[in-house]
RNA sequence: GGGCGCAUAGCUCAGUGGUAGAGCACUCGCCUUACAAGCGAGGGGUCGCAAGUUCGAUCCUUGCUGCGCCCA
């Protein structure tokens, strides 16, 4: 075998992913050997016009591990991929290719544009699906699903059908969130809220005996307004309630009504009513059945009557207090006042509240069985502490505004007849001749919200479904656990029958940067996922993300961390390499007899780690089983497992040494090819000679290997070994450089490991005229060494007195314990021993330190 | 305003009612025949502040301060 001396990742992964696939080692067969567990997670559908993020790379990293262990189990593991179709972000993708060509959709209308939208998704859409190659997801590709494709429109037909039918959808004139922009109504959830500077004007209304001061940040929307409300136990204003005062700049006269819901701490305690133009007084002008007038047109410019009208909404709002100005009734000015404004989440644009026509999801019942999948225990969230987010959402949600204004989507399936009749065919019906359809289009949630059991064939009953549905777990972003994850809850309890979409639901955080800021493009600390993979590989990429991946938390990744990633990849390779040179193999079975006390300790360390990684993995605490691994591969097998071998292999103890070599970087690699498939892969067909690792068994800790006696032994001579090497440190000794020594072990079982230990420390057997210039003697082992010159007695004397007052402050410590009754009355007696013995301990180290610094010759 | 969470080494984070940990960064020395993407040694923390419970508190309780997130 002939591996150079770095791992170059690029060499490797795209032809391994290609072989994985060919071999088809990623397909899912529902008819195979029913007496496997199914396994199945369907993949958070990123949008289509998306790219890989370093969003994605965690939430795939950590499914990848996932499916990748089951599969290793033996489970019959389906990890299906897809995307979705994004409705607004892609018609605002393919409107800005149009635009280039000075052609808007209208130009080329409905049919021809959707048409145009289909032709950008097969030439340019779903580029994510190749960069998840490039991260090595181990997704079914026979089974990729797109929410707009044929198999999930007839999903979207049937569940609105039947929710139609059930009164669960309704069509009726509410206000809600729109984009003046993108021409559309918007969910609550795509309105995210911001902090802006704006102004508080105070402005008066009315004059004389019935004036009232109102204030507000919408001075423009005063057009609208069609009441003045009051709380009813403000005693400021109980005199005005039922009068009327004359509205400003319009003549109309408005009401002053009383509201419970008016805070009378806010401004002046009397707010202007905007029926037309805001949600809190549309519902205080359904109360109190007020009129709502709409200033406003679908763009945000003025329609009212008068001097205003033409003028957009933003240069509207200075006019009119500019106007009212003049007639003297701007009573205060706060400029700037800061205050939560909402924000289109695709294109960022002011969302202006607006009343229309629209479709909505009745959701009380749904969010009701949602929430109580979760309080009876039928869905686990993960970690728990999550779940207040998840019911906070699911108990408090309000009806869910489905229709779109756009093109790009699931048109509803609703047609109307000439009479104003109302039809909602299933899949497989036709409307009636002549009746037309509703124009808009379906929120791109409505199809997401299907996916758990639409991607498995659903409206059939596909072997698929049967065997796959409830999916295992649900791996997303805690920042979607709402609005995406309650959504699926509620449609698949629906669809399914009460039956759940997923048994858990485990929730990562968000990637950082190195200091806990939150990535944008605008601080310019974006890491780009696929820039790691070309520079560090893959499995780097992976592990650096993994290595953060605490349950629920945020994970902070940094440049270096990655590089320390890659070098930990490139340790692996080299320790196998040096394996493999050594001729270490997996074949028969581990020998009985013949063993060291390192072998026993390094094969009782991996049964030890085998558990720990299996805990840790099923807990998804990720960043556990990466450090369990990292440090037993690093600091335990190449460190010193490997070291002492090289003496081994020496010697007639070598063929076992081979043997146990491999066994080790066997396991080792095993467990870590979910994490991290490609080094693994290549390194463990090398060492094994077998086809693949993505299909070899998982490993399973053996508890007959565990050996206490060896990890205490290896842990002494540990202790031994660095103890000589810091003294060689403090004397300046190189390294590499030989030193003769004579070591006096005594009894010490250490004695076994004569030639490791001089391995290790480069000691050579003493000849002829030996004269030891040091004597060190430690873990009941006496080393003396000829340093081959005057040792340095100042650094020597600086390094005991170090070690020294550490002992003494050992004693001094233990001791307050010790002559504490307090603390012999009432501590467990496993404590009292524990520092009976460190005290021990300190005080035999403090006459062996004494006694060695008294012999130093004097400075 | 309501709810939740967090304060531990220079940075990012683990952690336990009984001797403070990791990675990276830092200092010193090394091309030691698997690996300089490496090896060896080392320095560095009154565990946010104050009080309480306890034989014993970084950990439990309360208050304070600072920070973050979600919702309104």
């Amino acid at each position: 075998m002939d591996l150079p001396t770095q791992y170059r990742p690029a060499e490797v992964e795209g032809r391994l992913y290609e072989r994985w696939v060919q071999a088809g080692l990623f397909t899912a067969d529902p008819a195979r050997d029913p007496s496997r567990p199914p396994f199945c997670i369907v993949i958070p559908p990123p949008n289509v016009t998306g790219s890989l993020h370093v969003g994605h790379a965690l939430d795939h990293s950590i499914q990848d591990a996932l499916i990748r262990r089951r599969r290793m189990q033996g489970y019959e593991t389906l990890w299906l991929p897809g995307t979705d179709h994004a409705g607004i972000a892609t018609q605002n993708v393919v409107e800005r290719e149009l635009a280039k060509e000075g052609l808007s959709r209208h130009d080329l209308g409905r049919e021809a544009f959707v048409e145009r939208v289909w032709r950008w998704k097969a030439e340019s859409g779903g580029k994510i699906l190749g960069q998840m190659r490039r991260l090595g997801d181990s997704v079914d590709w026979t089974r990729e699903a797109f929410t707009m494709d044929e198999q999930r429109a007839r999903a979207v037909r049937t569940i609105f059908k039947r929710l139609f039918d059930d009164g669960l959808i309704y069509r009726a004139e509410r206000i809600i969130n729109w984009c003046p922009r993108c021409l559309t109504a918007l969910s609550d959830i795509e309105v995210e809220h911001a902090e802006r500077e704006g102004e508080l004007v105070s402005i008066r209304y009315g004059d004389g005996d019935t004036e009232i001061v109102v204030a507000t940040t919408r001075a423009e929307t005063m057009l609208g307004d069609t009441a003045v409300a009051v709380h009813p136990d403000d005693e400021r204003y109980r005199h005005l309630i039922g009068k009327e005062v004359e509205l400003p700049l319009t003549g109309r006269r408005i009401p002053i009504v009383a509201d419970e819901h008016v805070d009378p701490s806010f401004g002046t305690g009397a707010v202007k009513v905007t029926p037309a133009h805001d949600p809190n007084d549309f519902e205080i002008g359904r109360r109190h059945s007020l009129p709502s007038i709409t200033i406003m047109d679908e763009r945000g410019v003025i329609t009212a009557q008068g001097p205003f009208e033409g003028l957009d909404r933003f240069e509207a709002r200075p006019a009119v207090v500019a106007a009212l100005r003049e007639q003297g009734r701007i009573v205060k000015e706060v400029r700037p006042y800061t205050h939560s404004v909402g924000h289109c989440q695709r294109c960022s644009t002011v969302v202006e509240p607006r009343v229309s026509l629209q479709w909505f999801v009745k959701v009380a019942p749904l969010a009701k069985a949602a929430g109580d999948a979760v309080r009876d225990g039928r869905v686990k969230i993960h970690p728990p502490e999550m779940a207040a987010r998840y019911f906070e959402w699911v108990d408090n949600m309000h009806d869910w505004c489905i229709s779109r204004q756009l093109w790009w989507g699931h048109r509803i399936p609703v047609w109307y007849g000439p009479n104003g009749e109302t039809v909602c065919p299933g899949p497989d019906e036709e409307p009636p001749a002549g009746w037309t359809q509703d124009t808009d289009v379906l929120d791109t949630w409505f199809s997401s919200a299907l996916w758990p059991f639409s991607t498995l064939g659903w409206p059939d009953r596909t072997p698929d479904l049967e065997r796959f549905y409830p999916t295992s777990v649900l791996v997303t972003g805690y920042d979607i656990l709402f609005f995406w994850v309650a959504r699926m809850m509620m449609f698949g309890l629906y669809a399914m029958d009460g039956v759940e979409p997923f048994k858990v639901i485990a929730l990562h955080g968000m990637v950082r940067d190195q200091y806990g800021k939150k990535m944008s493009k605008s601080f310019g600390n974006v890491v780009d996922p696929l820039e790691w993979i070309d520079r560090y590989g893959a499995d780097a990429t992976r592990f650096t993300l993994l290595r953060g991946a605490n349950p629920g938390g945020d994970v902070p990744v940094a440049e270096e961390w990655a590089q320390g990633s890659r070098n930990f990849c490139n340790k692996l390779w080299n320790a196998t390499r040096f394996a493999l040179m050594n001729g270490a193999h997996v074949r028969g079975d581990l020998p009985a007899e013949g063993l060291s006390s390192a072998d026993r300790w390094i094969l009782s360390r991996l049964q030890k780690v085998i558990a720990e990684v299996d805990e840790h993995l099923e807990g998804f605490e990720f960043a556990k089983a990466c450090e369990t691994l990292y440090h037993f591969a690093w600091d335990e097998v190449c460190d010193w497992y490997v070291e002492l071998s090289k003496v081994q292999l020496g010697d007639e103890r070598a063929e076992v040494t081979r043997r146990v070599l491999g066994e080790v970087l066997d396991k080792l690699l095993r467990m870590l090819h979910p994490l991290i498939p490609f080094v693994t892969e290549e390194l463990w067909t090398s060492l094994t000679g077998e086809e693949t690792v993505v299909t070899a068994p998982w490993p399973a800790a053996d508890e007959r290997w565990i050996d206490k006696e060896a990890e205490a032994e290896l842990e002494s001579l540990q202790r031994l070994v660095t103890e000589v090497r810091r003294f060689r440190s403090d004397q300046g000794l190189k390294p590499g450089q030989k030193v003769a020594a004579a070591l006096r072990f005594g009894d010490s079982p250490l004695a076994a490991h004569e030639q490791g230990i001089r391995s290790l420390l480069r000691l050579t057997v003493p000849g002829e005229g030996f004269a030891p210039t040091a004597s060190l003697p430690v873990e009941g082992v006496t080393v003396e060494l000829d340093t081959a010159g005057a040792i340095d007695v100042a650094a020597e004397r600086k390094r005991l007195e170090k070690d020294l007052a550490a002992a003494r402050k050992e004693v001094e410590q233990t001791r307050r314990k010790l002559d504490n009754a307090d603390f012999l009355a009432k501590a467990p007696e496993a404590v009292v021993a524990k520092n009976r013995a460190r005290l021990a301990q300190a005080e035999a180290d403090i006459a062996r330190l004494e006694s060695l610094l008294a012999a130093l010759p004097k400075a």
